[in-house]
DNA sequence: TTGAAAGCGCTAACAG
DNA sequence: CTGTTAGCGCTTTCAA
């Protein structure tokens, strides 16, 4: 039925060794029966069997992608697709395939992960986040397997190539332009303890608050939890909002939110940037767009995702490769949704 | 080295074939055995190579999809996570596993997908896309390789299994919405003869003139390619509101584009809905927070990439399935982007 | 420069 | 209920 090596071989007189030596262009066979085999193979049509390829040379020319979760909206946010575009390209440049992980649980994707590294489907993976106690990464490390992630791992980071932003400083930076404003009372919407970039952002927000000799206020620091579901978003910032001291500048973990509140405070009569002020972060296209135009951070995700498959092939092809980290730097992109303080 | 059936046979003191057995469940070995069997297994940790499974009974549990192209900002529109987020719920659900395109050009695509087939990476493909002249759907359809599309086949439709929307209905009852709040003039933007939802939804735009007894007016009609850049779809658009008779009501492709041209009427004075109506698709989470939140049908594309996946699988798991046409309905979402002409 | 043979890790008749 | 045997389609020594 489907026409193998065995057949090509046959119809041109040859050993199946002899083809498998003409696939690879083994520099050993004769141009002539290079020639005559290779006219055969498209003769009948023929197309190696990876399969059976990855079986004896143990390597499967593919890459897996580990996706935090699959099923939930956080895919809305285009950071994805555009990290993905990024390894897509760099993995297609040195023709590799890209298998994706589905699951929706981090069981789920944890045993998925067991079956692409034991299963074999995959030479080498690529995490596309990074948590605080991340029993993937443990596993990987465990076994050995060549991995990388986009994100800092949160331990063990001397043994793992990582690309990540400078989520720290940048943030820093953020905050300090806010505060340079005349800020002092700036909120952080989206902090979460079990995502690492969360952590570094705080890190840097507090840094600046420091060094501006502006005290820390709990009150104005809210988890992620209360922002997923729209009405107590709504509600929290309600909350927030009637504070005493209330906050005149926000830092927000990505544009998609921060867009959505900007609509939310048009729609209760707070203008930003007269009112508050506000910078995202990711700086997708859209933010050109809101009304007004929002202030982000430049993240740079297709590099990120680019970056991420060159370290990981770099390392499938030389095992030897040594650890490291590669920072991409965040730029802000500084529009309409910030103004001095008055 | 790595831990073999053939390991696991000896350490439990059984043929081979035992263990194989153990590990598909089959029901005719004694409980005891596969105990003791599942017991080494677990002690040696011991994990089956799929590969090598594949190799032999001819399948891969892997769905390969099929992007437009893969490299392009088109991916910055939510229909892309989303479908897929539909469909790796349906491969969870079966344990699939799931086999991303990575190519940017047509031909790229095309020899992947050759790959995929007679590689024997995936046991189906679903494609993300439809254009009218689509090679890879040939190529397909010639080699009786299982697949769906997602999106209307533009030749074969007897011969495939798709899930589409129906999209010229919808269309037609988006601009008959327009025309009974009393508009004649009604743009059209987005045309793009290449791809079949967009011919199928410029159908629908002109049933419902038609029905209307209004004049079709090619002038109307803004093709694709004028609005990928942001300068040049700018300018189309200046020159559209400089005709003679302007039009006062937009039928947009997506919502990312009909909220940028919200954000670009804002900026030069023109109001939306007072002065121009505008609905149009997908039906993102921004619409709500658009200024004013837009008018927009939900096409429902988890549903889209769920049922992609289902027919799939279904054909998979019985290849004499026939072939047939899911239609997700769209569904207009009301919101305060149109309203009547004055 | 080419062929023969062994084997990657697994499954599936066919026996027993 | 379980073992023996023969491959799946390919690559890779080892010989010639």
């Amino acid at each position: 039925m489907t026409i193998t090596i065995k057949d090509v071989a046959q119809a041109a007189g040859v050993s199946p060794s002899t083809v498998s030596r003409v696939i690879s262009d083994h520099p050993r066979i004769s141009e002539e029966t290079k020639n005559r085999v290779r006219g055969v193979m498209q003769e009948l049509g023929y197309h190696p069997n990876l399969q059976a390829r990855s079986l004896v040379v143990r390597s499967t020319e593919t890459i897996g992608v580990v996706m935090p979760n699959s099923a939930s909206k956080v895919l809305e946010d285009p950071f994805f697709p555009e990290v993905l575009r990024g390894i897509s390209t760099k993995a297609r440049e040195h023709q590799f395939g890209i298998y994706l992980s589905t699951g929706a649980t981090e069981k789920e994707i944890y045993d998925e992960v067991v079956q692409m590294v034991q299963g074999r489907r995959v030479d080498g993976i690529i995490l596309l986040y990074s948590r605080t106690d991340d029993k993937i990464m443990k596993y990987l490390l465990e076994k050995k397997f060549p991995f990388t992630v986009v994100g800092r791992p949160f331990e063990n980071a001397e043994r793992i190539t990582f690309v990540d932003n400078d989520n720290t400083s940048i943030t820093k930076q953020v905050t300090t332009h806010l505060i340079d404003l005349g800020h002092k009372e700036i909120a952080f919407l989206g902090a979460n303890t079990e995502f690492v970039f969360t952590i570094d952002r705080l890190k840097g927000y507090k840094q600046a608050l420091e060094e501006a000799q502006i005290a820390f206020n709990e009150d104005y620091i809210i988890p992620d939890a209360f922002l997923q579901d729209e009405q107590l978003a709504e509600e929290k910032m309600k909350q927030l909002l009637a504070l005493p001291n209330r906050p005149t500048a926000f830092v927000i973990k990505d544009d998609f939110l921060a867009i959505q509140f900007i609509s939310f405070f048009n729609s209760i009569g707070i203008r930003v940037p007269e009112d508050i002020s506000m910078v995202g972060f990711n700086n997708i296209t859209l933010c050109e767009y809101s009304h007004p135009p929002l202030t982000s951070v430049d993240i740079h995700i297709f590099r990120l995702g680019l970056e991420g498959a060159n370290c990981l092939i770099e390392m499938l092809k030389n095992p030897d490769t040594l650890p490291k980290r590669i920072t991409i730097p965040g730029q802000m992109i500084y529009r309409k949704s910030c103004q001095e303080k008055v």
